[in-house]
DNA sequence: AGATTGTATTCCTTGGGGAGAATATGTAGG
DNA sequence: CCTACATATTCTCCCCAAGGAATACAATCT
């Protein structure tokens, strides 16, 4: 048997990725984001959806490194797992470049539309500009 | 009344989270990423899918602002667009708290228990959901 | 013990969307 | 013009997964 443990870490983000591209579970995660922790009647209660749902999007995102359980007698309570929202998100800032490439046209466009004004700062960080 | 601009803004992310929740987008994003640009018959070559397969998954990814197309003669170019891209990719940024977090924890933990052996995963998931 | 609450699971139905094949549209070239 | 090529669209089929209802399991309380 080879370490399946290499398959595992490279089909992460996959599963993370298809297990976001839903709706409701990107609801329940963002309730999860909230609050520290939610029982599933937490998140029933505030996602709208019934609690079957609720517990199969759960294992869903269980499956996915999405989050994490914690049993407290017969409640369980779940929280955002680090690890499945990084490999998603990873996976995005891969292609970095693209919007950062699209940053530096707009600059070059700007220096050579404009006047040499007062440039404060002509290396700013475009990855945090957004609106 | 509320700007309608907000909601479209509001829901860019949620169609390009809906439309990267799908491998074959996620191939042809990434293919995308490699060169510069391609034209559909080359994404078809270096997918494996089939023609109307590729354009179909085209057009969800355009209505998602994930690619951008250039008309050139009878071949039309399609390249990575920063909008869908950089909306997804905030999606998940907004979570970074979270691993933020865990490494914080990490970076107590050693520091308490210093003695540098090899420690793979502190961090378990206690539940066994497999099918 | 039974009752009650919290959660997971099973079964069933249904709808959405992805794949395939055929066709339409559009464009260059002889 | 007619043909060949590049791409888009339509239609159909089918699978999977989300939703609903009922039930099973687990744990606390009296």
């Amino acid at each position: 048997m080879q370490s399946p443990v290499a398959l595992d870490a490279v089909a992460l983000d996959a599963v993370a990725l298809d297990a976001v591209g839903e709706p409701n579970r990107r609801l329940i995660l963002e309730l999860l984001h909230r609050h520290h922790e939610s029982t599933v009647t937490e998140l029933v209660d505030a996602s709208g959806l019934r609690q079957p749902q609720v517990s199969k999007h759960l294992k869903v995102l269980s499956a996915a490194s999405l989050v994490s359980v914690r049993a407290d007698g017969r409640h369980r309570h779940y929280r955002l797992e680090a690890r499945g929202l990084q490999a998603a998100h990873d996976w995005f800032a891969s292609f970095e470049d693209v919007w950062q490439a699209r940053f530096d046209a707009l600059d070059a466009l700007v220096a050579v539309d404009s006047p040499p004004s007062t440039n404060p700062e002509p290396d700013n960080n475009p990855q945090e500009s957004h609106q």
